[in-house]
RNA sequence: UCCUCAGUAGCUCAGUUGGUUAGAGCAUCUGACUGUUAAUCAGAGGGUCCCUGGUUCAAGUCCAGGCUGGGGAGCCA
């Protein structure tokens, strides 16, 4: 291995470098090569530079090297930083020197797309290619934008424990561990941590892993993602909305203003995100029913009809398709057609293949969404169908408030001004996400609390400390849980929960 | 747990009504090309057709059971 250097640059600097001879120590992401000529793509984790070689410049035996290099060899180069507005970036090296730190074995990950299952087997290396970067670094960006608001609020980070004595709301299936033999359960909310905390310090967030055991095998799912939970003495369920509405709006814009060229790798429509800036609409649970149930229209949007719109446009895209299927096959078969055109056909009908295989999905679960829509039952919680019917009408985030008491947890306060109804809310992202957040306002009153806990059929003993809360210094107070790889999701418009976490654990997946 | 889709070369996939020796692109190796952007071009090597059993003169293809994975329902952030 050849010795190290402190003396190098990283790409991201190299604007300040123009013209200048420079030293980059990387990874080969791609290369090409003609007569006399390799065209190394580096990558070096702050960004991506084409790099040229000539063989009159670096010498015969270097360009051997050059171009025998494998990808994702780790390689140092010496070089002239040149200004191409072709390239990314807008520059180019011309190499005057190279040294190999190993020349890699044959890459798992080709240039050529690949299975998610594959991917996920390979995540380790996956991690490497330009759309999981692009995705980690804005996922860098969300985390430090989450502390920057908490923190210019007076917010003070401090972190519920992860063990944890009892299954705390009674709902969810909980990972059991040994704790010194005494069984111990992951935990799956630091909220009722977060309330003892608030009474401690006024505000606080909490920032750490949560873990849930159900066998949940949908995009939208992981068995460990993170959390944030803010918890704040003296609010109630107005003023969390209208927290929850500014700490959303800051993380998408730290994103706008910090990962341009990220968004850009992830082919994002940057207006879809642009939209924060307009208030979010606040619903009631009844009139999010009635809009569910396509009862109501929203801005000349009736969600029934919309979807079978959806179902109809889709049908005829699967048609559309088979068509111009059938027509590149066609046409591959026609005599006298050249390599490059085959080649091109047939690289469109494949992906022509993968988008049927989509919409033939949608086309299997529209209906059933339509029929869950209509046959909703009031009272019930909304499934991730409904969430999707719902925010589709609308193009920001909504906030759906007061909910039915009964699907909601223990400690939810009642609404003075709608009997049966909880001060909860759930954060529903638009295009189809659905919930990103779900907070409230939490019970103050401890006989309410210690019926609630008796009618849920919870340990009593277990809550003791908590109702502490409520005999010494009892006060209003809300918080919320923010799901991080759920806002990363909806931020990058990826297709799956898994690409928003470096490692993903989910049903069936430990390694690597 | 239920519904649904899939499993063929290292990877992504094709394989017609069951019919001779199972194909393509990428990757790998050899060669050509001084400006490539998933470079291109010529050639070569590469197979437990998920497993078990059944039907048949004949199974990658049909049938039954199982395994693994994707998506959805439930539950949730």
């Amino acid at each position: 291995m050849i010795p190290v250097t402190k003396d190098f640059i990283r790409i991201q600097e190299l604007s300040q470098y123009e013209g200048k001879e420079v030293t980059l120590q990387g990874w080969v992401q791609n290369r090409r090569d003609s007569k006399g000529i390799v065209f190394l793509i580096l990558r070096d984790g702050s960004g991506f530079l084409q790099c040229v070689a000539l063989q009159e410049k670096i010498g015969d035996t270097a360009f051997e090297e050059a171009k025998r290099l494998s990808l994702e060899s780790s390689i140092r180069l010496k070089g002239l930083v040149k200004k191409d507005e072709k390239q990314i970036g807008g520059f180019e090296l011309e190499v005057n020197s190279l040294e190999i730190f190993e020349n890699a074995e044959e890459y798992p990950i080709g240039k050529k797309e690949h299975g998610v299952d594959f991917l996920m087997d390979h995540r380790h290396l996956w991690l490497r290619s330009k759309r999981q970067w692009a995705i980690m670094r804005i996922r860098n960006t969300v985390i430090f934008a989450i502390h920057e608001f908490f923190q210019q609020n007076g917010f003070v980070e401090m972190d519920a424990p992860i063990f944890t004595g009892n299954a705390c709301e009674g709902t969810s299936t909980l990972f059991e561990t040994d704790f010194f033999e005494e069984p111990a359960y992951l935990s799956q909310s630091g909220q009722l941590y977060g309330e003892a905390m608030a009474m401690a310090m006024g505000k606080i967030y909490t920032f750490g892993p949560t873990f849930r055991a159900e066998k949940s095998k949908t995009r939208r799912h992981l068995s460990e993602f993170w959390m944030i939970e803010p918890e704040m003495a003296f609010y109630d369920l107005d003023m969390t909305m209208d927290v929850i509405e500014e700490f959303i709006r800051f993380v998408v814009q730290r994103v706008l203003d910090k990962n341009k060229f990220e968004l850009e790798v992830l082919e994002r429509d940057v207006t879809k995100l642009e939209v924060v800036t307009q208030k979010f609409p606040r619903i009631s649970y009844h009139d999010a029913v009635a809009m569910i149930k396509g009862e109501k229209d929203v801005n000349g949007k009736n969600s029934i009809l919309t979807l079978q719109d959806d179902l109809i446009q889709t049908q005829e895209r699967i048609l559309a398709i088979g068509k111009e299927i059938e027509e590149r096959e066609l046409a591959i078969k026609t005599p006298g057609m050249k390599k490059g055109q085959i080649t091109f056909n047939e690289e469109k009908i494949r992906q022509l293949k993968v988008e049927v295989k989509d919409l033939e999905e949608a086309e299997r679960n529209i209906p059933q969404w339509i029929a869950s829509a209509q046959n909703f039952v009031y009272g019930n919680d909304f499934g991730g169908s409904d969430e999707t019917v719902l925010t589709r009408l609308f193009e920001t985030p909504i906030m759906v408030y007061n909910w039915p008491k009964a699907i909601k947890a223990f400690y939810m306060k009642e609404a003075d001004d709608a009997p049966g109804f909880v001060r909860g809310v759930d954060v529903l992202a638009p295009e189809g996400y659905g919930e990103i957040v779900g907070g409230g306002q939490r019970e103050t009153d401890i006989q309410i609390l210690i019926d609630a806990i008796h009618h849920h059929e919870l340990p009593m003993e277990a809550f003791e400390w908590y109702l502490d809360l409520r005999r010494f210094g009892s006060v209003p107070h809300s918080g919320f849980g923010l799901g991080l790889e759920r806002i990363i999701c909806w931020v990058c418009k990826l297709p799956h929960v898994r690409e928003a976490i470096p490692f993903p654990r989910m049903m069936g997946r430990l390694l690597p």
